[in-house]
Formats: structure tokens, sequence, C-alpha cells
DNA sequence: CTGTGGACTTAAATCGTTTCAATAAACAAC
DNA sequence: GTTGTTTATTGAAACGATTTAAGTCCACAG
């Protein structure tokens, strides 16, 4: 199989070149439907359809009739109309994943789980992104119902959800679940990282290292993840008697794009700096921030981690390829997004044998995971 | 609106903590259907369904009955079923979108370019993930065919690709595309970019830059980006009588893993560094190569650049943010998602009006990215 | 008074399944 | 020989829209 000839002489800017131009057509293949099924072996549809589904009655099925019907599906080259399937019986077989940025690295993994997790239940995901704006999400939604998912995913990594929208869904008996965010009332679960628990293992890494004067880039105000970190750390440093240093401690601004962490990162380490305020460690609110953060401080000068300490949470992707690679809290993304697809999943199941399901809202344990960008703070320097 | 309650005392392992363990359940809402609509307003489906969609015999409608339709739709909050309306018009608005590994970071811009121009289009792409397998690529195929989706995207960015199995959509007279990857014969549109081209690109930058002692990590012979964009390089050197160093080209093997480039770098820099033959800038053959690359030369104790320049291929969004920031041949990924999809919905409405549509190849132009990862040799170190 | 042509509306067929209720045959029991 | 039960199969009615061909009704020309 050799590689078609191509033609590569294409300097021309942007999108150039449209080459090979074939024309396509041909009216045959109307496509094959039960009915020919059963045409060709001589059964009913009936049949047909209750041999090729297993349904409960193909226990009465003579199993010659069985094999003939099998065989001419097989021959005839059979295959159910989802649409029409859906018609009669009600179920999609598909899930509504909405993203609010998919930009967002902190996505990619999420997504993976949860592609993963429907794949293993025979669903399949209907993907759609808001760009966080809100009309788009919207709008996004109304063709979900209009296309009657089976379940919804909200990976709402950035900024606003609305309840009231979401609702609707529940309403309808569409189980739905968010992750990395968490709405207020009993219709929506939930899957989240344990941020408070999150925020204790960062500081007490921090701590244990023999860290005293740590900076702190906290998260943005309208970030459900912000408060809570900040708690483990507050908890943690009155558990051990350290006292946190407020001007040392600055807050990202709100923004809207998921991945201006880094320069924000960048900026309020120099303004750290700028406040000759000195010190041997930086707690940062998420990776992006702190990848962010070590840029400012090597360009200062100062060295990460002889120097300076640095700690991230997340563990995005990048993290491990940085340089230094980072140390950070990690949030098992893919496993949440595994997670959230059960918890529909099951939903489903319950939704459909007319059961009740449990709306549940599960906080996820996070790890720490030790790489270069921290070390031990050096005896020679440390006071106190 | 305050957040609920939560309880975050979980230290549990892995994922810990079902909280708030809540009921739903509503046998309300049968969904109001199109009779419903006719039944208020007073008038028939057909005509109900006439106004809603305005279709062409609308312009007999009265004005006065169109309002009362679209009045009761609204107050009875009618959402058509997108199922019911494929059976007859044969439109299910929605496109399978079939990615190889989603985790390559190559993948998610083309995945927002992708799903930002069919949204323009009003499709709403179905999301696979072949894991780079093949069962489950024929599978996920058979799933969305079994769907009547009305187009298919394949993001082939790593390894094989059936030409067997894609076959099957073009004789159906579902347009298909690939981007990253190019099947031989016309059935199936494609979307690359120039890697002649960017192969050029890349050397000249560094010989503009008076590098003469260049090394090289090739891509893996299977992948298809490599030849040319080392073809590129080598008409590039001859055109100015540059002779390529064999002895410093290496290539990376074929794996399966897309991260495995990061490691592939590191590995091969590091044999590059023990042949202990000199050169002062490294051509890799894509992003994660060459920050594996960097990352090697780092240990080694070689600065980048001020030692060694490196120049990656791609920009994937890591290569802004490490340090040194990356030099690299920047393929528009977004845009190339958009090209796919506007390929896509160009075709699907040449097949609805039983138009032939056409296939074509597209080359889309690379683009040099200074960054920090490459600077101009040193008149002092220069020799030959 | 009949015929014609527009303006407006709808009855009914259709799309490809699933599923309920019905039928038919075979066999057993009394 | 009637009745009953199990086995094997099917006719026909949904499901919720779209679309074609056929009405009505009315005004106006012949």
């Amino acid at each position: 199989m050799k590689t078609a000839p191509l033609q590569s002489d294409t300097n021309l800017p942007d999108d150039a070149a449209a080459s090979k131009v074939v024309k396509r057509s041909s009216r045959k293949s109307e496509a094959v439907t039960m009915r020919d099924v059963a045409g060709l072996s001589g059964f009913s549809p009936a049949t047909v359809s209750i041999v090729l589904n297993n349904a409960p009655l193909a226990r009465y099925i003579a199993p010659a009739t069985k094999k003939k019907i099998e065989e001419a599906a097989r021959k005839l080259g059979y295959r159910p109309n989802a649409m029409a399937r859906f018609l009669r019986s009600k179920r999609t077989n598909s899930v509504g994943v909405m993203f609010f940025d998919i930009t967002d690295p902190f996505c990619t993994p999420i997504l993976r789980g949860i592609e993963n997790s429907l794949y293993q239940g025979s669903f399949l995901p209907i993907l759609t992104d808001a760009h966080n704006q809100k009309s788009r999400f919207e709008r996004y939604l109304e063709m979900l119902l209009e296309r009657h998912v089976e379940g919804l995913i909200v990976v709402a990594n950035w900024l606003f959800v609305d309840i009231h929208v979401l609702a609707d869904f529940a309403k309808r008996n569409i189980p739905a679940a968010t992750i990395g965010w968490e709405l207020p009332g009993d219709t929506v679960s939930s899957v989240m990282v344990d941020n408070e628990t999150g925020g204790r293992l960062a500081l007490e890494h921090l701590y244990k290292l023999g860290h005293r004067k740590i900076a702190f880039i906290r998260g943005p105000k309208t970030l459900i993840d912000s408060a809570p970190r900040w708690k483990g750390i507050q908890k943690y440093a009155h558990s051990v008697g350290y006292e946190l240093d407020q001007s040392l401690a600055l807050q990202l601004p709100d923004e809207f794009e998921p991945s201006s962490g880094f320069e924000g990162g960048v900026r309020l380490t120099e303004e750290l700096l700028q406040r000759r305020k000195k010190f041997t460690a930086l707690l940062a609110f998420d990776d992006l921030t702190a990848l962010g953060a070590i840029r400012a401080l090597t360009k200062s000068g100062i060295k990460v981690p002889e120097q300076c300490s640095v700690i991230g949470f997340d563990d995005i992707a990048l993290s491990t390829l940085s340089a230094p690679s980072l140390t950070t809290v990690r949030q098992p993304m893919e496993a949440m997004g595994n997670l959230a697809a059960n918890i529909i999943i099951e939903g489903i199941n319950a939704a459909q044998e007319k059961r009740d399901w449990t709306i549940t809202h599960h906080r996820v344990a996070p790890e720490l995971v030790i790489r270069e960008s921290t070390r031990a703070l050096s005896l020679s320097s440390s006071d106190d």
C-alpha cells in the first residue's frame, strides 16, 4: 500500500492548496432494513427484532430460526437504525458532555476518563464546549435535550454554572453530574477533589521541608476551589502553630481564560518580589500559576528549587515535562471522569427501570506528587 | 445563593465519600409533542410542522396562524424530537469525530477548531477515541454508522488508519476527512500541514542563525510526517550547499504512546552526547521530543540556547510555557480543525442536495515561531 | 351560473424499529 | 375429545415527526 502521490508545492499563505479534485457519487446502497432481513430469512420483522436484540421473547425462538435470521442479517450487512430504534424504545445511548473550556489542560484527562467509562457502557458522548459563554451553554443544552441524551456531564472548570437550566434535566429525569463544581440543592451529582485536604498537603509538604517563609498565590475569588484550599492551608498552619504571613499572600484576579493562570503567576510573583520580603517557598493555586511563578523567579535570577521551592496543584500533563518538573498536589482527573460517567450510567439504569437514583457529592482524594521544584530548606539559609 | 453544606472530612484513599444521599423521582412531564401544539393552537400537525420549520409551504400560511402556532409552542415549551425528525428527513445533524489518542496535546486545539466550526453549522460532534486500538476504532465506526452521522472527521495523529473501514463511509455517501494523515485513493479528504515546507523552515532558521553543526532527531518511520519533513530538510540543505551529517541524525523508534516523544527525545539526545561529536543546534521531530532534548542537554550541563539551540515542531500549548520557551514550527491546529469541519459540512450540503462533492487534499502552511530556545551561534565558538 | 386559479390548510402515508396481544401448533392431562 | 400449557411466530399498533397530494374556500372572469 503506497501513499498516493501528493503535491507539496504549496508555500501559499494559510490554508493553501486544494488538490486532487475528484468527484464522488453513487446512487446505490439504499440502506438495508429489518424488513429486508425478514424477507431474506423468511420470517417476520417481529421475529427478526426479537432475535437480533435477544429480547426476552427470544427464549422461545427455535435455534434454527435464530441461525437463519442471524445469517441473513450478516449476509445483508444489516445495521440497525439507531434513530428508529429510539423512537420506540426511548433509548439513545448517548450522553451529553459539556465543557466550559476544553482548552484547559485540566480537561483532557477528564475527557479521557469520561470517554472510557462511557465506552464500557456502550454509550457515546456528544461533546459540547461552552467557551465560557452563557448563551452558548444554553444553546447547547437545548440541542442536547432535543437529542434526548440519556445523561449529562458538565465539566465546569471555570466560573459560572446556571442551575436554572440544569434543573431542566433533573425535571426530565435525566441524570446529571458536574465535575469540578458543585450545585446547591440536590438535583445534580458532583465530583470534586477534596480541596481542603489538597491545601493541607501542599502546605504540609513545604512546612516539613523546613520552609517558614512561604508566599501564597491564592485562586480567584469566584472559583469554587479557592476558598477550601485556602481553608486547608489555614487549618494546617494553625495545627502546627505556623502563622501565615498575609503580606505574602496574593490572590489571582477573576479572569475568564483558563490559561491566564500562567500570566497571573508571573505577574503576582513579580509583585511579591518587589515587596522585598524574603520567602523561601511559594505555594501556587494551580500548576499553571506555579509555572508562571517559576518563570518569574528564574527571570529574577532566583533558582528553583535551590533558592525557592514552588508547589502547584492539579498535576496537569505539563508538570512532568517542565524544567524543573513540578511538585504538585495531584487531582486524579481521569478517575474523576470515570467516576462521573459511572454515576451517570448508574442513574440512567435506574431511570430506565423507573427506580429512583441517588444524588451524590463525591470528594476524591488528592495526592502529593513530589518532583524537582521543591526541596528542603538548606540549613545554611534557614532562620527564624 | 449559598453553596450547599458539604462534608469534607474525607481522607479516604481514592474516590472516597459519597455524601448527601438524596432520592430523585418524578413521574410527570410526559414530553410535549407536536400534536399537543396542534391541539392547543387549533391547527393540524402538518401546519405546525410547516410553520415551526419555516418550510417552503410556510409562504402560504396566514400570519395570524403562524403567530398562534408559535405562541402555543412557546407556551407548552415544545421541543422537537430530533430522532423522530430524523426518521423522515434523514438528517441527524451530527458528525462523528474520531481521535486516535486524544491525550496527545496536538489534539486539543484541533478539537476546539472542529467543535467551533460544527457549532457554526448547527452540527453536534459525537466524540470517539480509538486509543490506538484497531478493534476500538472499528467498533466506534460501527456505532457511528448506526447513528447515521452525516459526516466523519478522523484525527489520525498516530499510526494506522484502516482504509477498508473508512471506505464504508464513502460508499454510503457520508463525507469523511482525516487530519494529520492521508489515505491513498480518492475517497477521503484530508488536511495536513505542509511538512516539507515545515522541515525547510526549521533548518533554514538554524542555518541562518549560523549553525553548521546540527543534530537531528527524526520522526518514527511509520509516521507519515517523518519522511516529508526530512525531505524538506534535505532539500534546503542541498540548496544552500550544506551537507547533513548523518552521524548526527537519529530516528525515533515506532512507539504507540504519543507522549513517548519526550522520553525518546531524552534518550536519543543522551545518545548523541555520548558520541562526543560536537553540535551547536538540534532539530527535533516535534515539540515533545524537543523538550526531552532540552531536558537531556540541561542535565548534561549544556545550556539552551546559549550552548545549543533547539527547535521543535507543532507548537503545542506547552511550548510557550516551558523554560526556555520553545522555538518551533507551528502547525495551525485550530485552523486545521476548522478546515476539516468545513470540508465535511460542505460535503454534507452537497450530499443533501444530491450533488457530487469534491475530495480535496489540503496542505496548510506551517509557520516559524521564534522563542527562546534558539539563538545565533556566538561568533566566538563558530568554526568549520 | 360555471370555471379557474390563488390562498390556506390538512389527511394520510411514511420513516425503521419495538412490543403487545393474538394465533397456531404441539403435546400433555383428564 | 375437550381443556390447558408450553413453544414458536406474527400482525398491527405505536413512536413523533415530515411531506405529498389533495382538499376547501373564495374572488373574480367569462
